[in-house]
DNA sequence: TCACCAGTTGACAGCGCTGACATATGTCTT
DNA sequence: AAGACATATGTCAGCGCTGTCAACTGGTGA
């Protein structure tokens, strides 16, 4: 970059600031960490060292000297959109106050994944850490975060963690809307699709469904709720029962896009009219949403908003360092409801 | 974990495994470092002491001292399912050798990229960069992983740097074998979407289509080849333009799938019977390929394969430190073709 | 005048590990 | 038996930074 930088070998140290700003290398110290008690003028002549020399402390040695490391986990069990989002989310906040995300898939039918966990922590020294569901319910995971003592952000539990806060979306009423809204368009019978069991998403989203269903007092038909597992091809079989009953649901409404996506599929298949014949909806505005026909009426989850609230949310602990401010902090989102072609009103 | 490791106070260092295994704190490092040069009776003491210490070396130290990071970095320009796959495959790799991966998603657009690159590296003096495409090809960042001094490889660049490996498919010859498919299912006016320019894909993907059609001496109308960004909602333009030809295409090549499914959209929005009434194929193998109807013929990229081989590439390349092997090495990997129901015979 | 204080700055040790080099220890020559 | 050598282990300084605490500065008010 400058002159001066490029005619030493090897980067600057923070000796060399020191020198060149004629102070002594824990002011200059003081100046990158921002810390208060450094007259403008002096800090001023630092600035205008380190911008000359082109010098960028060194992480390893900031972190062994103040015993921390600059680390945040993102650990998770499958990728897909709602991962790569909030990664995205999640590394803008974190740069914002100059820290570094490790990203860690965890298996999580492997047996070594505690002890993954423990080794990742420890030996990165990770200043916390942030579990995506299906991980977030995972004992074994969090009994190793625990053991290690990392601070850890619960994305959307099952069951909250007494000790750590979790960051989570309405998922019960925004599910209650969108079944509101099938209802208002005439349909009466109304196939659901649930997720796998052990993610908060299941049962919440269930719950709205039958919560707006009960209201209108409008029955459930057990063989219209089938179980998949969040994915397109499970998602074929589950809308294939639901289809296949003997008295054929108007609408269909998933717990995720893909399995919309696939119920969609099946209605074609079958040779029925979308959305004449039968209306989808579905939840999280993945991409498929909008890039089937015709268009998925869906549940939009503010992702990236999620993961900046997350990471924020440990990067206001590090401070404290001992336990989590009380009350447990445990935002709670609003979701959007996105209607889109694929809900029509019931044909009589 | 284990009793004395709760008892203590703190995490283990290397002095308490040194005392343990009484042997010098030299010793344990050797082993750590799997350095030969340490009799086997010797070694399986220490091991024996880490076991029992749950001892897990500081990197931060460990950085600091031998003058490494451990890490590496992958820097992308959007997410989606292309950088999931992909960071699955580096991470594992990363990790069998003890590694770990730091991702940066880096706005193209953004004037302080340059500077973000050259501050990430340096700061955390990671040890090699990944560059996906289109940054592969950014002339800005290039130059700051060269100054910073970082080995990089690139990802199926346009241009081959002349002083780093790259990575690439044979993404020409995977085309011209499709289209290839859809001239022996007699379709003769093909459209192709382009995708934008400064993609290697871009350019490969449409020479691959040129070559099959100049073998079998059938003319490209140029009505018929417009130009996409990768993206779905740019492609529903795209697609119609190609459809509204005067003489309309029996069959659309796209360079990747998300045009691909735009296209599939607009043709059934214009009332055309996929794919009786027109052919669609694809690139890429994304999960909308097999999560729409009929589904997607398409050309499937080994991309965990690939984050492996230009992981090892990097890790390869650390014993050096002194410039890469000569020739450069340029892997390049095969693409399979994934025929599906989306590629029918035309119709007479 | 001087003790006193808040605001600044610096001296110094040491974080946990590894590189370079020195020192055993054993083995094979001659 | 002494030297020459390879193998195994240890000594020690120092990587680049920050925590602790001491020292200095220039007001204050008594």
């Amino acid at each position: 970059m400058s002159k001066e930088a490029s005619a030493r070998r090897g980067p600057a140290t923070i000796q060399m600031v020191a020198d060149c700003a004629r102070v002594s290398p824990k002011t200059v110290s003081r100046v990158i960490n921002n810390e208060r008690g450094v007259r403008e003028e002096t800090r001023d002549r630092i600035l205008e060292a380190i911008r000359q020399l082109d010098y960028q402390p060194n992480l390893n040695a900031r972190g062994l000297a103040g015993a921390r490391s600059f680390l945040i986990g993102l650990f998770y069990d499958k990728p897909g959109d709602y991962l790569s989002e909030f990664q995205t989310g999640a590394v803008q906040r974190c740069r914002e106050s100059d820290l570094h995300l490790m990203v860690q898939p965890l298996d999580i039918t492997s047996k070594d994944m505690a002890r993954d966990v423990s080794t990742l922590s420890r030996q990165l020294r990770l200043e916390g850490v942030i579990l995506l569901p299906p991980l977030s319910d995972h004992a074994a995971v969090r009994a190793a975060l625990a053991e290690a003592q990392v601070p850890t952000v619960h994305i959307a539990p099952m069951r909250e963690p007494v000790d750590s806060p979790s960051v989570d979306t309405d998922d019960r009423a925004a599910a209650r809307q969108m079944t509101v809204e099938l209802l208002d368009r005439g349909h009466r019978r109304i196939g659901f699709m649930l997720g796998p069991p052990g993610h908060r998403a299941t049962e919440q989203r269930y719950l709205g469904f039958a919560d707006a269903m009960h209201a209108r007092g409008v029955g459930i038909d057990p063989e219209l709720v089938q179980t998949g597992n969040f994915e397109f091809g499970d998602g074929l079989e589950c809308a294939r029962r639901i289809l296949s009953a003997r008295a054929r649901p108007t609408a269909i409404f998933a717990s995720n896009d893909d399995m919309a996506a696939a119920a969609a599929c099946v209605a074609r298949q079958m040779g029925l009219e979308l959305p004449g014949q039968l209306s989808v909806a579905g939840f999280d505005d993945a991409p498929i949403a909008s890039m089937m026909w015709p268009q998925l009426a869906t549940v939009r989850q503010p992702v990236r908003h999620i993961a900046r609230i997350a990471t924020d949310l440990i990067i206001q602990h590090r401070p404290h360092r001992h336990g989590w401010p009380h009350p447990m902090p445990r935002p709670r989102l609003d979701l959007e409801l996105v209607l889109r072609g694929s809900v029509a009103p019931a044909r009589l």
